[in-house]
Parts: C-alpha cells; structure tokens; sequence
DNA sequence: ATGGTAGGTCTCCTA
C-alpha cells in the first residue's frame, strides 16, 4: 500500500497551525513529521489535526525550544525517544506503523555560529549527537525503517547556493559532513531524496534574514528523508514544497515528501 | 566583514 511521509521544521506549531492543517488539506500526507513544535506535548494543537483525519501521534515536547512529533493518518505506536549526546532536549522520537515500518524523526542541534568545538560549546554537541546518532545505529542495524528530520546539515556541493562561500559555515563543514556520513552509513541509510532527485541544486531552507529569499535564493537542504536498503527501491516521488516558503507567516523550512509503495 | 529576521519568554536565549 502507497504512503507518503512529509518532514517539516514548522518553528513553533501552536503559531503555525493554519498552515500545518494547509499542508494536511492540499498535500495530505498519511504520516507528517514535525520538528522546533517549541512547546509542551500537551500544547499540540492536536484537535485541528485529528479533525483532518491524523488521529495518531507520537510527540517529545518541551517548552520553548525543540519537540518533535509524528502525526499519522494510520495506526502508529510510540517507539521510544532517545536523548541523544544526554542534553536533555526533546530532539528525537520514533513511531512503529502496522506494516512493521519504523519512522524516526530527528532534530540535530544548529550548533550554533562558530565552527570549532573548543570555542563554541554547541558545535561539539551537534558532534557528538551525530556521533551518538552513529552508534546507534551501528549497535543495531536498523531494517524497514525511514528517517527523517531537520538534520542542519546540508551535505552536498549542490545542497547549498554557493560550495565554497559556505564551506566554514555552520551546517556545511567538512567534519560536520563526515560526522553525518558516518552516521547515515552505520545504519546503511539511502538518501531517498537524492535517489528520486540526483542532479541539481536543492534546498529546503532558506534564512529570515534575506530581504528577498525567492530573488535570492540562498538556500541550503537541511531536511532529509533516508530509508534502509530494504525499503528504498519502494521510494518515489520525492518532492520539496517550495511554494511553503511563502505561504502566510511562513517557517524558514519547507516540508520535504516522499512517497513509499509498500 | 557585517548584520540582517523570527519565536518564545520574561529580559535574552536560540535559530
């Protein structure tokens, strides 16, 4: 049976309500994956969502920063959450639907403005998440699974609007990138994005500091859909909604969607 | 090289 996984950084879900029930009306995919909700589980606006037919969810809060959630139109049952690299932030939670497909969604720390662990305390906890992220999956080789998240890591040359301007920039450092490939190969995880979209430049993000982010387009691909090998030949139709960038009151990230027969 | 905007909260933190 076809499904459609969507991931969307949504920068505070009680304040971007309308548009998160736009996406769930326009694009209605059977399992939303939110990141930054920015506010308690119990906050969730949760009756919007279930009155557009997504009774399910499993969801870490925390008020004002973080939270995660998975909000499903099919069965789901919670799957854990893990506190990766011990910070105490609702970054990670996972779900288990009907058909034995396991769903995790991330959401790896920014860390912050300066690249160097030794300065800038942040940037060696988005390491060692990723490096936890890791050894995880390396302890248990994950199977009929799917992974996605605000990773704030744009890995490829054509993931970002300029290579070399951004390559001792936050998000697109080498030994950020090899800390993510490290982790994206313990668990053997296929970018399924990529898969579906191999040439060209993408991205999924674009800062609210631009004067004119369309004209612009200083992006960077900081949301990703992975999946095991088991299931990757499954995935197809591999979107990112640029359009929700300018949508009212919009988030700084767009949802990225792909689509599993299964 | 710099500063630009946004959200949550309670005076500034994080992105």
């Amino acid at each position: 049976m076809p499904f459609t996984i969507a991931t969307w950084n949504i920068n505070s879900v009680r304040l971007r309500e309308p548009i998160v029930a736009r996406l769930m009306s326009e694009e209605a995919p059977d399992i939303l994956c939110l990141q930054e909700c920015k506010c308690l589980t119990e906050q969730i606006p949760v009756e919007t969502f279930e009155a557009l037919g997504y009774r399910y969810r499993v969801a870490r809060g925390q008020k004002s920063y973080n939270g995660v959630a998975i909000l499903s139109k099919l069965p789901m049952m919670d799957a854990g959450g893990h506190d990766f690299a011990a910070l105490g932030h609702a970054r990670h939670v996972a779900g288990r639907l009907e058909n034995g497909v396991t769903v995790h969604n991330f959401y790896v720390p920014a860390g912050g403005d300066i690249p160097d662990r030794e300065e800038n305390e942040k940037f060696g906890q988005k390491l060692d998440f990723l490096s936890e992220m890791r050894d995880h999956f390396r302890w248990e080789t994950p199977d009929r699974s799917i992974m996605v998240g605000d990773l704030n890591i744009a890995p490829r040359e054509d993931d970002v609007w300029n290579h070399k301007a951004l390559l001792k920039i936050v998000s697109h450092t080498p030994i950020e990138i090899e800390h993510l490939s490290a982790a994206q190969e313990a668990g053997k995880w296929v970018d399924i994005t990529r898969q579906d979209i191999p040439e060209g430049n993408l991205y999924s993000w674009w800062s609210y500091r631009a004067a004119d982010w369309n004209g612009a387009d200083k992006g960077r691909r900081l949301d990703h859909i992975w999946a095991t090998p088991d299931i990757s030949s499954a995935a197809h139709g591999s979107r990112i909604l640029r359009d929700a960038r300018g949508w009212e009151q919009p988030s700084d990230h767009v949802p990225v969607l792909a689509t599993f027969d299964l």
